[in-house]
DNA sequence: AGCACGCCGACT
DNA sequence: GTCGGCGTGCTC
């Protein structure tokens, strides 16, 4: 008998080995194996008969048992097809920690599924999803997916779940996943690593906050988990729950062509949200008079007001209009440099030198200045010299010592996770236009999620001020209203017209090399192999900014676009190429 | 990804 | 005269 095996490893390929009288392997076992001279570990993804002396014999199994199902291999099969990324690695970010030391313990072997009757996923967005999610879940058997492991926690707690992200020590993950596999964890909760774990018959699925960033960072699975699950649930006929208030547009849109159950919303309490032109003040000062006296007054009423700081835009707008120098082509925000200057977009490399005034108002004061979280923190203090202030760094952890009792917290959106409604007095966005200016294409979806987020985290009795330049944006218009349809369909909208997703595909392709000559020579060769292809449209290549040499471009194509780029692509993902190593990241959530 | 094999500078 | 740099190529 042979069996393919795939390691982790920047390989398309598997390799294919004897296995030894004596040992019995199954497919989604993972073995140790022989591979340039050292045992490797590896799962079996293929079993087949035939004998071949030639090739080497499997040193021995890991586990006693598969620790996949043959369903989920053949998902992650899929989900490397699907994301034109090596299967090895794919289903490597998705395996349990392997045992350290100690004695074996004992494993069950993954329940296959029974092809059953798929429903379609339901999404939660309600005022009341969480607490009503938490009923669904409690009775089990369920998989919780969150964000990040922060999150994992809180929720493991709450659900008295047992726990496979990687806050926990390994063995404890281990443990969680065999209980899943034997029916005896009731409820298991876990991030990205966690997509692939067995579970009982009819489970129910739950991804937390769906528009989180977080469900597809760069990186093996290449894959959203929200994708993954939803072809997982209907593979196994599971349950699936998309809970998010602020759903990505792509979601969105799969509840609006059938794909997906909306259920329905209520309007909740909402907090006045106050819009503030930033235009004058935010040059000198951080803070305008509305967000004073917001902080004051949540400081009056003993709840801590947090200040949200975006990431920092490199994009150029004018003072004095508002306006963003935008690709005319493109629409996307051109990236400033003013090194170099010049405009640059980052998507389709068009450069143009700086302009002296804005071409809109014929404006003088054209400024990519932010206010980055160390800026506003001295700000704050030398205006509020009796109040705590605590910045925050990205994963919430406090810069600084006081925690406890702050009364102002300083941070990125992320900091409005996971609080509880009502806690705290205000939120004030710095400047939200970071957000909007920000050469991206969804930036209006992370500025709606990140409003709306602020908004239940106040509370009615709560304020938001929003300091921007961009107060009819329709992001900020339709979370200031409650109003989810205005955004959705002005954003649907702009991505059909502009050919974003979800109507057409992107895919970035990087190529990291030794010199910025070569990987541009390399990045060049790799573009014009997909130059030429029937629906694919290919832009030109652009630097990365930072001191690495790494070149990239981005293809838009069709639903087919991983398979378009398989074969063309797969010359120079073989292999190392002396030129650079080509990374190819499907539907990309940022691309530089 | 490792790890070896293969051709050019500072040491015993 | 060797030891060793890491550039390139292979791993069942």
């Amino acid at each position: 008998v042979l069996a393919d095996v795939a390691f982790d490893l920047r390989l398309g390929r598997s390799f294919t080995y004897r296995v030894p009288e004596g040992l019995t392997v199954v497919p989604g076992q993972r073995v140790l194996a022989p591979l340039a001279r050292r045992d490797r570990v590896g799962v079996i993804i293929a079993l087949r008969d035939g004998d071949d002396a030639s090739l080497k014999p499997l040193a021995r199994a890991v586990e006693p048992l598969a620790v996949l199902s043959r369903a989920m291999l053949e998902l992650a099969r899929w989900a490397a097809e699907e994301s034109a990324s090596p299967l090895g690695p794919t289903v490597a970010a998705m395996l349990p920690p392997l045992l350290r030391r100690g004695r074996p313990e004992a494993v069950a072997p993954p329940p296959e599924p029974r092809p059953g009757t798929a429903a379609p996923g339901e999404l939660w967005m309600d005022g009341d999803r969480e607490d009503r999610l938490v009923e669904r879940l409690e009775p089990g058997p369920a998989l919780v997916v969150a964000p990040d492991v922060e999150s994992a926690a809180r929720w493991a707690r709450r659900l008295d779940a047992a726990r496979l992200d990687s806050g926990v020590p390994g063995a404890e993950r281990r443990a969680a996943w065999f209980a899943a596999a034997a029916g005896r964890a009731r409820v298991v909760v876990g991030t990205r690593s966690s997509l692939l774990v067995p579970l009982p018959p009819a489970a129910t699925i739950a991804l937390l906050d769906e528009h989180d960033a977080a469900h597809k960072p760069p990186g093996a699975p290449r894959l959203h988990s929200r994708d993954l699950l939803q072809r997982r649930a209907v593979i196994e006929g599971s349950a699936l729950v998309l809970c998010s208030a602020t759903p990505s547009v792509e979601t969105w849109w799969r509840s609006e062509s059938g794909g997906l159950r909306r259920l329905p919303v209520t309007r909740q309490p909402w907090p006045e949200i106050v819009t503030v032109d930033g235009r004058v003040i935010l040059r000198t000062h951080p803070l305008t008079l509305p967000l004073t006296r917001a902080i004051e007054d949540a400081a009056r009423r003993g709840r801590p007001a947090a200040l949200i700081v975006m990431g920092e835009a490199s994009a150029l707008g004018c003072d004095e209009c508002g306006a963003v120098m935008r690709c005319p082509a493109c629409t996307v925000a051109f990236g400033a440099s003013r090194t170099t200057r010049t405009l640059r977009c980052r998507l389709c490399a068009r450069s143009e030198p700086l302009p002296a005034t804005c071409p809109g108002c014929g404006g003088h004061r054209l400024s990519s200045v932010g206010w980055g979280g160390e800026r506003v923190e001295a700000s704050v203090r030398r205006r509020f010299p009796g109040l705590s202030v605590a910045r925050l760094g990205p994963p919430g952890k406090a810069v600084g010592a006081e925690t406890a009792r702050t009364q102002v917290l300083i941070g990125s959106p992320a900091l409005l996770r996971g609080q509880a409604p009502g806690t705290l007095g205000c939120v004030g966005f710095i400047v939200l236009d970071g957000l909007l200016r920000v050469p991206d294409f969804r930036g209006g979806e992370r500025a709606f999620a990140a409003l709306w987020a602020a908004a239940e985290t106040v509370g009615p009795r709560g304020r938001v001020v929003v300091q921007t330049l961009h107060a009819e944006h329709h992001a900020i218009r339709a979370a200031v209203a409650q109003d989810r349809d205005t955004f959705y369909r002005e954003e649907l909208g702009f991505r059909r017209d502009l050919g974003y997703p979800p109507f057409r595909r992107l895919c970035s392709i990087a190529v990291r090399g030794r010199s910025d000559a070569q990987a541009r020579a390399q990045t060049s060769d790799c573009a014009a192999a997909l130059r030429g292809i029937q629906g694919l449209e290919v832009y030109p290549p652009s630097r990365r900014p930072g001191p690495r040499p790494v070149w990239t471009f981005v293809v838009k194509g069709p639903d087919s676009l991983p398979r378009l780029l398989a074969e063309p692509l797969s010359p120079f993902l073989e292999g190392r190429g002396s030129r650079g190593v080509v990374e190819v990241e499907m539907d990309p959530v940022s691309w530089w």
